[in-house]
DNA sequence: GAACATCCATAGCCCGAGGCTATGACAGAA
DNA sequence: TTCTGTCATAGCCTCGGGCTATGGATGTTC
């Protein structure tokens, strides 16, 4: 009888991709599961939505006809959540903040300080998100603005401003070989296994694979959603991990190293909100990140959490 | 994430009534499952959709943000169903009839016979739907036009022609002790048990246990879904049911005797349409009903299928 | 032409979501 | 007080939606 938005948005995809398994691949779901949950919608609609005839996948006028409203529903339904989303914290004046890693670099103390000044009605609320989302959950409308590395999806639909440039360092067990040493060249490293963020991040995963510094894809032998993951991987000697050089320095471990890798390009810490969202909050909330750097030295910035 | 449109249709129910009770009744679901459903689609969102305060229920501000939305999502999915079905009907040239009991009256071959001659391309699909959808499948989309008993719903999504007024008999188990009448003034069947339609049935169900007639509401001892259940129900002595004159003439069971009813207004079928469906095979096919009729004289039309 | 790769379908398994009944807590009416 | 009506909670069961493994059909390659 009624239909799973979930459902509409597997139906898009595969009338997007004229595949199943790209679409799956895409919706990090596997392709059976996907062929049968088109198949259901079909005959819950009591017709075929796509001709599949071994080689290829084409619409068929029925599945034409459900295209449009299926986009349609599916756009509608997002514009709910973030209106919802909205009507929430506007009335509760609370911001809620996305991060990935811990936040740190003396950001907290200063910014609540300048927003506790210019929005004194206005709290915050820190809520993590996982590495598998790339807009750190701004595209659900979970968080109002998120601090994440970049880069984030490059479609219009996100702003952001750099909050701070960092050099990346790698995480190593402490009885590695390479352990030893006061910096590593990344040559040393590429052939390493690594623990990689999981697929849905997308270019994300890839930076910090460091794959644009590879001639052959990175060895990814695990996936994490969070440093504390990525961290005991690393501790149980599964593979080693890129990370950034403030983080090496608040998150010690006795079971775990971190060292300069010398010959990468920087990452790059950022505020992003979303393009559209232009309620005074959010503008406060990222000027004050992006000030607060202004102000100090990079040495003194490294306050944990 | 994403969410059910069947979801949104329960959180409509309950913003409309304004009370999970009545609203689960109207949804013809427990109050305690939609309870659970309500709360979920709150934890989905992350913010309360009503305030509850024991003896009310109001929509919040974010309920109320939600609300257009869902709404328009409903409508838009019901949009895509018949969209859908139109689209199949119309290249398959296929028009799916909905009927509840036997249809019967001579209606079949003389309709198709008309419908050969006037669309000669189009072909007749017929589907047995359930007593419980009072719109004999009009409304799902799954029929394109019904033939059934009035009433229903009138809300002017559904046009009709009446095809046949009969009077209402009653079915009896053969060891009744009113089987041996000819005749049976409805005064005297009043107080028995009787099988009635699914509640979803509404006005329907009201008027085959001819609540019109009564003082207090019907004794209703069990539902059932098409004729076949109540007959067994009646054959087993659970109760009995109240049917139309022809049908009580085409479904001879040796377990169940058939007696005319006196005191109670006649039933009248009909052929029913979607009022905004302006296709030519369904015009030529409520046509071909109403012109069936007036050929054939009362007697000569039980023809069974 | 044979071997291989690719793609969609099928089968079988597992877990969680969504349904139910029974029961509890609380407010207003009698 | 007691009864009634309303929403919440608990416990149970079934089915839907996810997965892996595998099969069959069709191009592609050597």
């Amino acid at each position: 009888m009624d239909v799973h938005v979930r459902d509409l948005r597997y139906f898009v995809a595969v009338a997007e991709e004229l595949s199943f398994t790209r679409a799956a691949s895409r919706l990090f779901i596997s392709q059976p599961t996907l062929s049968k949950q088109i198949r259901q919608l079909e005959s819950s609609l009591r017709t075929a939505l796509f001709e599949r005839d071994r080689r290829s996948v084409v619409l068929t006028p029925a599945g034409r006809a459900l295209l449009t409203h299926a986009s349609a529903i599916i756009g509608r339904w997002e514009d709910a959540r973030r209106d919802v989303a909205d009507v929430v914290a506007r009335q509760d004046m609370v911001l809620t903040v996305g991060f990935q890693n811990r936040i740190g670099r003396g950001l907290i103390p200063s910014v609540t300080a300048r927003m506790g000044v210019e929005l004194p009605d206005w709290r915050l609320k820190f809520r993590q998100v996982s590495w598998g989302d790339p807009s750190a959950g701004l595209a659900g409308g979970e968080v109002d603005v998120a601090v994440t590395w970049l880069p984030v999806p490059d479609t219009g639909e996100f702003t952001w401003k750099v909050v701070s440039t960092e050099e990346r360092w790698v995480a190593l067990p402490v009885g590695h070989a390479l352990a030893g040493r006061t910096a590593i060249p990344f040559s040393e490293l590429a052939s390493e296994p690594f623990i990689a963020h999981p697929p849905s991040a997308g270019a994300l995963r890839d930076f910090w694979l460091a794959e644009d510094h590879r001639r052959t894809p990175a060895r990814v032998v695990a996936e994490a959603e969070n440093p504390d993951e990525s961290f005991e991987l690393v501790a149980a000697g599964v593979g080693i991990v890129l990370l950034p050089a403030e983080n090496a320095e608040v998150s010690q471990r006795a079971d775990v190293v971190h060292r300069p890798v010398l010959g990468l390009s920087p990452s790059r810490l950022a505020v992003v909100w979303r393009t559209k969202d232009r309620r005074e909050a959010v503008h406060v909330f990222a000027e004050s990140c992006a000030r607060c750097l202004c102000y100090l030295p990079d040495g003194a910035s490294s306050v944990p959490i």
